[in-house]
DNA sequence: TATGAATGAGTCTTCATTCAT
DNA sequence: CATGAATGAAGACTCATTCAT
């Protein structure tokens, strides 16, 4: 279901002309969408990241819950983002990309690859996906299970669930406990 | 950007017209690329995991593995699941919904519930969302990842990382690897 | 030829598009149509008929009259009602046939049937198909001299000649005048 | 209702291309469709009236018992003469115009002023209409009851029901019957 | 003779965009 | 500022027509 500026400018109370009137193109709706919405957020959890004094597994581990507490905030958010920002084709995913270059990204990759090399992250992990894994335990099934609700009859799993459940998978991954733990 | 039927037809080098012809409309075509795509695959996945003797835990990870060699010899698969089968509003979400009814899903859900029962599966993981978590971590990368090579000069990372990588968290999480392993 | 709505947008001076944004569908348009312009006119046919006190025959012939004037001030009623109203297939049929419904018509039949007994009608006419009658003595003519004119030089039949023919065989049928008339 | 060769070729038992085939083109079928079936039928009608020594009231009545015996032999016939041949934009109209030309339509209606002047015809009645009327009718009630059975259920007047009140209506009009028939 | 495959042109409809008010 | 009116471009779908077999 493709989203129309009508549909837009309905859900936002205005007529589709006033859209106009604002962003004077729909491209420019989107790059103001980005600015206004998701730059702030993307900056919180990045700076979240960063700033992090904590062990790096802890870290990932709050960046998990950060995104999930987002979400929380934001219901708009984990359904935009698999739909418009990393499905192939989706209408901010270029815009995303341009945005936020690959600079950043980088920086990442390399400091996770460093806690590895010292020991502090399992070393099988493939740096360069380790966020990607961090938004499909969190943001994906955040989508997913949006409108499970409406369609099955209520028994979506609540935010929180969905917070533990990841960090359940990111400590200890699915085996059982072991050790003394 | 909507997959618009002349883009389909453009693709596969015939006219729009031509595409009326065998699938007399659209939602027949959607149909028959269910029928024909998306069910074997299934199946084949669904069958793997069923049958398995194996640990609860090497019968998940075999279930990921499956998920990217599917992948693998289906280069549209991961791309197409999430933009038209997980996203909201997906071409073929509730077309797959319908086909592969609450049954299995339930039948699935109850098996690792009862796993972790017996102290075979993290106890912290909520039943419902294991499978969305493989997913997540196997065909969202996939998908992602797909075009980054033409986006960013060819360094998406291969499928034999993405799978190793995915194991890798779910089988130890993203710490240190500790212990007797 | 079928009446495109690009054709009624061409003959209005507009676009197809203009045409969408008044009706939001083809369907709209036509129930519009009907009652803007159908119902009225047919209210007014039908009221005359009924308040009329005057002889059955009477009553008959002001009815064909009155066809006749209505197609008079409205040009277009004539070929289309040939076109639309009772053509197998027309656009209009069915639409006006579930706008005016069988009541109407039965109580139409038992009047005349019942001014058959009472020696006021000609016996030998059946009663359903009496105002169909009226409708091929006046509007089919109408709308098949209408393009008499452009096709063959002018020489159409005027309107008043029409109504007079009308009247004539219905006072008195084909054959010449007989008795003190 | 358009009448796609599609749906011809369908009702004939035969493929699209097939229709193709035999008649180049849309425009040839059509006219070999005139030519075999409706020049017989209207040579048939035209001979009847032209031969006819009766008087001329009952050569009319003849004729009108003529139209109505060849619609019950050919049931398409009145309703492809309602939709086709009559209606403005009929496909067959101005075919059917070209082939019968004006030569003959001119001959009976001279035919008929001469009669009126000789005393032997309503004087009040339009020449150039009565032919209009005769199929007004006969033809006009065939096709317009020709599916009222379906749609109302089944109290379709019969076809010699359509006869007998056309002629009832043509020999005496609506009124009483009055001297001394 | 016959047809399945293919297509260009046209229909209805939607939507982003423009513009006069 | 705001909007109703209007439209060009594009999408799904239909159909007469062509063509290789």
């Amino acid at each position: 279901m493709e989203t129309t500026l009508g549909a837009i400018a309905r859900e936002a109370g205005v007529t589709p002309a006033m859209v106009h009137y604002y962003f004077k193109t729909r491209d420019q709706l989107l790059d103001v969408l980005i600015d206004e919405r998701f730059v702030p957020l993307r900056a919180e959890l990045g700076r979240a990241f960063a700033d992090s004094d904590a062990e790096p597994a802890d870290a990932l581990r709050a960046f998990a819950e950060g995104l999930v507490a987002v979400a929380e905030r934001h219901p708009w958010f984990a359904t935009l983002w698999v739909r418009e920002v990393i499905s192939e084709g989706g209408l901010l995913r270029q815009r995303i990309a341009e945005r936020f270059g690959d600079a950043n990204k980088k920086a990442s990759i390399a400091r996770i690859a460093q806690w590895q090399k010292e020991g502090k992250l399992n070393p099988h992990l493939e740096p360069s996906l380790l966020f990607v894994s961090l938004f499909g335990l969190t943001l994906l099934p955040l989508a997913v299970t949006y409108t499970w609700a409406e369609e099955s009859g209520g028994r979506a799993p609540r935010r929180d669930q969905i917070a533990r459940h990841a960090v359940a998978l990111l400590m200890h991954g699915v085996g059982p406990l072991v050790g003394p733990f």
